[in-house]
DNA sequence: GATGAATGAGTGTTCATTCAT
DNA sequence: AATGAATGAACACTCATTCAT
């Protein structure tokens, strides 16, 4: 197969490469393997990119970025907003809202995102897949879960999110507790949701929509537990023993 | 080194084994590493296992076993007692306890038990990065982590946990909401927890006590949020949209 | 680097080619490597070319007619005129002078003929370089080597050099101590000057006029050792032990 | 074939590997090909060598060192000793001898120590081949044979054949005009001379005890332009022009 | 003349596995 | 039990060369 369209040979390949990377893990896929799917010369995949890895990287940095941009969408909409309008403070421990009203926008506005996230994590499970599975070992692609929708690095003026909260409320910081629960209670949920997507539906026997609006309802559920009247806790209320 | 004590030697490579899959992942050890690792010959190996994959079963189904007999016994100390003592009555939508007394010792049962599973699966920490990192994979042990804490087959028949249950109260059944949500919500996490534990360790700076306490406090108020009265709520309470 | 005046894209495709094969050998230089270096697209190279093996070939080629013709105007302008004005004769074992100066005459124009061909290996050090590399390979320019500046091919006819002297001199014939020693202690020493010359230059530390002296003085050296009288030895005056 | 005796293997992978790269090259030898002339399996040659590179860095050393050790040899037993005996005297621009019969014994052991050389070089013409193509690239071995028989380090201190003589005469040096006549007018006749052997013997069909004497008497005839009354001469008399 | 895209045929190297001892 | 030697089957990557425009 000859000339194609403009662009249309490179997106294939990184189409099938991400297709084949999250079915059978990015080392047992063979760049022959790539290749033919793609209906291309093996050669031509090293015309395009430099290495095997360089594909991977590729496909990831992609992803990554466009879950930055919607994580940024969010804090900017939703945090900075209701801040510059003087109906949300964030405390050492606590967010605290002017009333109920606000309360329920943020409510809201949360549910609504992680349903967005949800969306783009659904539309890219194959890459996500790829990246816990690159995650788990320590080789190039190891912290990149750690960064992908979240604020763990230690380095608080690296984080673009954490950064846009502080110039919004100068008090501002991560509590440990909320860090380490975001991460592992509503990131890790999400991403494996959707890494196990195929595995989970066929197990389950449910529907797109039904596994769509229980995943929703189970999130709900954990987030709300956080609301106490207007106020959402970040820390825990007294000392755990 | 030659003759070691009786069986030393193929503990030997188990362990050897263990923290090279789990460091660097199934397919990037090489037989040659875990040899050398372990002080002994290439080919030894061969004597004592039958291929690189059966290394691979040992290591997990000897962890199979450990953890179902856990689940086990906490149906049985707990769930299997409580009814036998007609303290617990098992109902299509919810747990209906007698009163407030067996609710708070349902609820201690089962911190203490997570508590049990949070030791136990950072004691094999590295057993369980293979395990994550296998079933993303499309191989052998691909629904292995479906099945690890949890009952998510829908083969009843097949699932000794449900079996267990349901001799206890006939009317038990699962609802999709509560298996959804404990395996993404409370199994996924634990798991994730013990497979991340080193690199989130690093990340975060936390002590290893802190982290046990901020995670235990993470599941535990993410489980309370299902307590309403003298019940547990395995469904939703209204449909959700 | 579109449109170039005429022919000057070829020129310099000879050019980068010439100094990346004297530099890594044939083998080693990538059509890529020629295309970059000489900036044009790789498949330019094609179209003047008709390989890469075509490419080394007119490189060598135009290199051995030069060097050809100037080995033809010292016999010309030196040997045969000498024969032809009856200064010269050329027996089996010597060459025989009418007096000391033809001999010097002879001796001065030898001289000055390795010193223009000293300029001459200079000037195209990166291809003696490339002819050396090949010619210790079993391909196809073999035994270009052998012809370059010599005579050494058994099959007198088709030796311009010998059928030239041959007409002024019937009596003419090489002996086998003569053509030995013109090409391993003469044609070698030369070539490899030029081969090695950036090499060496940087081991001894000498300027270029310093290195140009201390060979031809070595060279000379060498050649008036053959001289006795008004004969110059053709062959071993006597057996060798 | 299984397990040959005790290093045969190895020992095979070297000879069939020297034959073919100094026939071919070194690019232009395939593993598969040393592999199917030694008779053993490609991997197998990776048992024992680390890379193709490897194999050619080990052939390439073992020459060096018994080359060496024949030039020690040599300083040794001649020049040293015939300093250590009052009989020879190094001064800045020449060897200064007691007597005819000093200077005949030292031309005799000359003489015999380039045959010496002669032999060792034929022995190992194809290693020697090899040196030279390599040398020709500006890779690893780049500027082995400059420093193969020869002492043109600038470097004294790390010339051990330089020091060894300058232990026995504390004004030694070496002269320009010698070191470059010994390498371009001795050394690299001896070496091109092995490694062009069987490509000279066919084109000019002499025996090889002829090919021998005819390369000793040229090397004799050139070695004693030096020798004037009981002198050797290692820089040039006057000025060159 | 000139180029970007495409390809076929390697080629060095790796690695799980086996064999003889 | 233990080992050094040996092997077959891949596999990532390279490169000269060609094609369509």
């Amino acid at each position: 197969m000859h000339p194609r369209e403009n662009g249309a040979t490179k997106e294939k390949i990184i189409e099938m490469s991400t297709e084949l990377f999250s079915k059978k893990g990015f080392d047992s896929t063979r760049i022959e393997e790539i290749a033919k799917a793609a209906g291309v010369n093996k050669a031509l995949i090293y015309y395009y990119f430099k290495s095997k890895e360089d594909l991977l990287d590729q496909i990831v940095h992609s992803l990554m970025d466009k879950a930055a941009s919607l994580a940024m969408d969010f804090v900017h909409f939703n945090i900075v907003q209701l801040i510059d309008e003087g109906r949300l403070e964030i405390a050492r421990d606590r967010l605290r809202f002017k009333d109920k009203a606000a309360v329920d926008q943020f409510v809201k506005n949360s549910q609504l995102y992680y349903q967005r996230l949800l969306d783009f994590v659904l539309e890219y499970k194959s890459i996500f897949r790829i990246l816990m599975l690159e995650s788990l070992k320590h080789g190039k692609h190891h912290k990149s879960i750690f960064h992908l929708l979240d604020h763990l690095s230690k380095d608080d003026e690296a984080n673009p999110i954490f950064r846009t909260i502080a110039e919004a409320d100068r008090d501002f910081t991560y509590s440990e507790e909320m860090v380490l629960f975001r991460f592992f209670f509503t990131t890790v949920p999400l991403i494996t949701f959707a890494a196990y997507y195929d595995d989970y539906k066929e197990i389950s026997g449910l529907s797109d929509s039904r596994l769509r609006d229980l995943f929703l309802w189970a999130f709900q559920t954990t987030f709300t537990s956080f609301i106490s009247g207007n106020e959402i806790w970040l820390k825990q209320k007294e000392e755990p023993r």
